[in-house]
DNA sequence: CTGCATCCGGGCCGATACTG
DNA sequence: CAGTATCGGCCCGGATGCAG
């Protein structure tokens, strides 16, 4: 279990109680893209210490939010699956952090690209421009596939891009959520090859508004203590 | 910040380097509930130390999550209040350890009621029955109503309750939930007074499954490593 | 080489005492 | 009431060792 159980008889608490330790959520990251073994948690994971990552999915293994299968591949139980909605959910929280601050020091893996941008193309827009995308980042090269209202992200080069896109994962990022002109995005150290203004008709017309939203605001909050009804 | 910054480039990440401190989302939590003072945030985390509080405090202030007002007073900022459906859908998440383990040592406080309730009761429900619950629970009254198609908790009395709960925080909350019925939650300790089986009709029509799911049941995840598209 | 276990220093956590 | 100060213990993090 965590470090200690909070022993409080409140969900959040429990939750917290299997996957409130430190690194636990960001394992579950990595396994949302399917199962892994103990190296490539290693690398997707920098900065995490081989003993923790060891005791963290004995944990999770313990807490049946993760099995572990033959050949010491690991992967999420569908319980553990569950959780993709509750970390979109904080991820997409956390998104004014991402878009005011820099890339900074922090390290990067191309594959986690593939979470943001679930978010940003979420859905079927059968409105959407079919377009490939070739997005080199990170030494890695990844294909953004829009097709039949869908867009997908997979590994490895396209055949014919519409659109070259290398640099620094922010500038990439800021572009494709739409936070950076073009203009802006070559400044941050982005390389564009092709038609850029065509990635505009990537996004649904709707787009995500907390990315502008102040984070520093002052504004009251509600006062009624209890029985709020959140439809 | 938080006991060390991941350093990653990944909004989990960095949402983890705000929030992801043991005690941080739980201070939220109290928060969520409206703005509170010092000491009514040490009732409402009981075993969380007081330095701990107060360094707590600091970062969320210093990121922007909360704000210190007049009188001593902290409360969310638009921000903060927005973590309320990551924390909601993590707290969905652990239904089944809230579920299937019963209290036990845990504490609890009666407040803590009104967040899963508003899960529960969640949105409007035309069709719902309206009537007056009085819940007994640590040594603490509380009243559900319903009404115009609403569910709401309040703290204090009610005037001329239909039924009136009394016992441990689990049996009236697996009794409201309906995972239990009216005779388990007698043997688990519930005194129910009035027409208990009226409670049936104060939940929509769809109930939250996940609660009866089987948390370790095998099967094998998704093996696309990226871009699979939430719908 | 992968998949851990062991060891160790530093820092956070947790409990208590103390101050304005 | 609202915190600050202090101190042990344990977890975290990095390096290293080792078995398959």
């Amino acid at each position: 279990m965590a470090v200690k159980s909070y022993g409080q008889y409140c969900a959040l608490a429990r939750a917290l109680d299997v996957v409130g330790d430190r690194w636990s959520l960001l394992i579950v990251r990595e396994l949302l893209d399917g199962p892994a073994r103990y190296r490539r948690l290693l690398d997707g994971l920098p900065g995490i210490a081989t003993n923790l990552l060891a005791d963290r999915l004995r944990q999770l293994s313990d807490a049946g939010v993760i099995e572990h299968g033959g050949h010491a591949e690991y992967r999420l139980t569908p319980w553990g699956q569950e959780l993709r909605e509750p970390l979109y959910a904080l991820a997409r929280w956390a998104v004014p952090v991402v878009m005011r601050r820099p890339l900074g020091t922090d390290t990067f893996r191309s594959h986690w690209l593939a979470h943001p941008l679930a978010v940003i193309y979420a859905g079927c827009d059968p409105a959407r421009r079919p377009m490939t995308v070739e997005i080199h980042v990170d030494g890695d090269i990844m294909t953004l596939q829009s097709a039949n209202g869908y867009v997908e992200l997979r590994s490895g080069k396209a055949t014919k891009p519409e659109v070259v896109l290398a640099g620094p994962p922010d500038a990439i990022l800021g572009l494709l959520a739409g936070q950076l002109d073009a203009s802006t995005a070559k400044a941050a150290g982005l390389d564009i090859t092709g038609r850029v203004h065509h990635l505009a008709e990537l996004r649904p017309t709707t787009l995500l508004r907390a990315a502008t939203s102040d984070m520093s605001t002052n504004e009251a909050n509600g006062t009624s203590d209890v029985g709020r009804c959140t439809s």
